[in-house]
DNA sequence: GGATTTATTGACTAATCGGTCAAATTACAG
DNA sequence: CTGTAATTTGACCGATTAGTCAATAAATCC
């Protein structure tokens, strides 16, 4: 009188829904980053994950637990060069490894960056709440490592969450808007040693900014 | 025989087709920088417009069209501050005239920033022809500048274009990532004096970061 | 192979939304 | 005031879209 084995919450997804959620994570950053929430359709998704509306709603319910799932699936990921500022480092030496590695994400997965900046841009609804909480008591954190360092004149002046802004708004400029640098530079983006040339610009710019006088 | 006076194309608005494209206007730059051409509807404008649905098209026939009269109307405005960078000033002077007035237009017309926001990074589809010449040729011609100003030694070494994107990138993202910077900082944002805060932390990082050393 | 669970789909529904239209109301020129 | 043009609106329509469902096909377990 066991019963039999049902599927439940708890249960280990099999192969094929652990490779369809993969997919469909995919295919939904994709069409998210470009056309938001509301501009994306479900049987969008669905076409680019190459599989039925219906068959994609048996994985998730709702479009809106699609876009949850993507959020989280970036989330960490997003938020890892912050965490990886080491107070022992260089100062200078650990903020030019921090913007080299966000512009290295921003180059990689410029879909992540502009899914996130259209969140945020829209009022963060989803997101919202971790910002308050998480990422605020990161930048807090990580706020306290630059203020020693400019006590110790390791840095010049410069209130750390503005650094911070600062930073993410240079590296994540060009995956946001790309379509605006590519207009803008035409061609050239494409070629070789582009990435090299804006990342020469943007620490330049940044790291001569932030270092003692 | 010479027919009644008719509604034509080339007939100067009334009045009250004066007062209320842009009541209109106002509304939709609200709703389309909060949700996005896609996420707004025209319900929503026709509300915060306070008019009838039926009454808004009869101003404009197209959902299109009020977003595309939108943008042309902060265009302009947007692009005075760069069009104002004056080759004969002082180089940093100049540079802290320019940041200046972004992040006063960030700063008192967020809506307008990031509705640019929004179509820029959604692949600007109604405005990726004027990048591509109008913005294109601002830029070129105001890279000159800079790069006069690099080779008398007046500023260091620095791609210009890479320098006008630093620029917009930091001043701007005040206003397209508020919710973020609210999230992190907290009720501070709202006290008197953070803007001053701003524009110290965004001036001194950028110009110290130009500045030939 | 046979039974059971998992995966997939075509067909459908209800709701939303962009846009139309004819009719009513208001502003205004004479 | 009177007639004409400008303005406003309720009611409506067709298209799109989120989500459902019952039925089928495929995988898995014994």
């Amino acid at each position: 009188m066991t019963g039999k084995p049902k599927k439940e919450a708890g249960d280990k997804p099999t192969r094929i829904q652990e490779v369809n959620r993969g997919v469909i994570l995919d295919a939904a950053l994709e069409m998210f980053s470009n056309y938001g929430l509301r501009g994306t359709t479900i049987d969008q998704i669905a076409e680019k994950a190459c599989m039925s509306k219906p068959n994609l709603l048996y994985y998730f319910k709702r479009k809106d637990d699609i876009y949850a799932a993507v959020l989280e699936a970036t989330l960490d990921e997003w938020l890892q060069p912050m965490m990886a500022l080491d107070p022992d480092g260089d100062p200078v030496e650990e903020l030019r490894k921090y913007i080299t590695r966000k512009l290295e994400m921003s180059a990689k997965k410029p879909a992540a960056s502009r899914f996130f900046a259209n969140e945020i841009l829209h009022g963060a609804p989803h997101v919202g709440g971790f910002l308050k909480t998480g990422l605020k008591e990161l930048v807090d954190r990580k706020s306290a490592v630059i203020r020693t360092w400019v006590s110790q004149g390791k840095l010049a002046p410069i209130d750390p969450p503005h650094l911070f802004f600062i930073i993410w708004a240079t590296t994540q400029h060009y995956a946001d808007f790309d379509v605006q640098v590519r207009a803008v530079l035409g061609s050239q983006v494409d070629k070789p040693g582009f990435y090299e040339q804006t990342a020469q610009a943007v620490l330049s710019v940044v790291l001569n900014g932030v270092r003692p006088r």
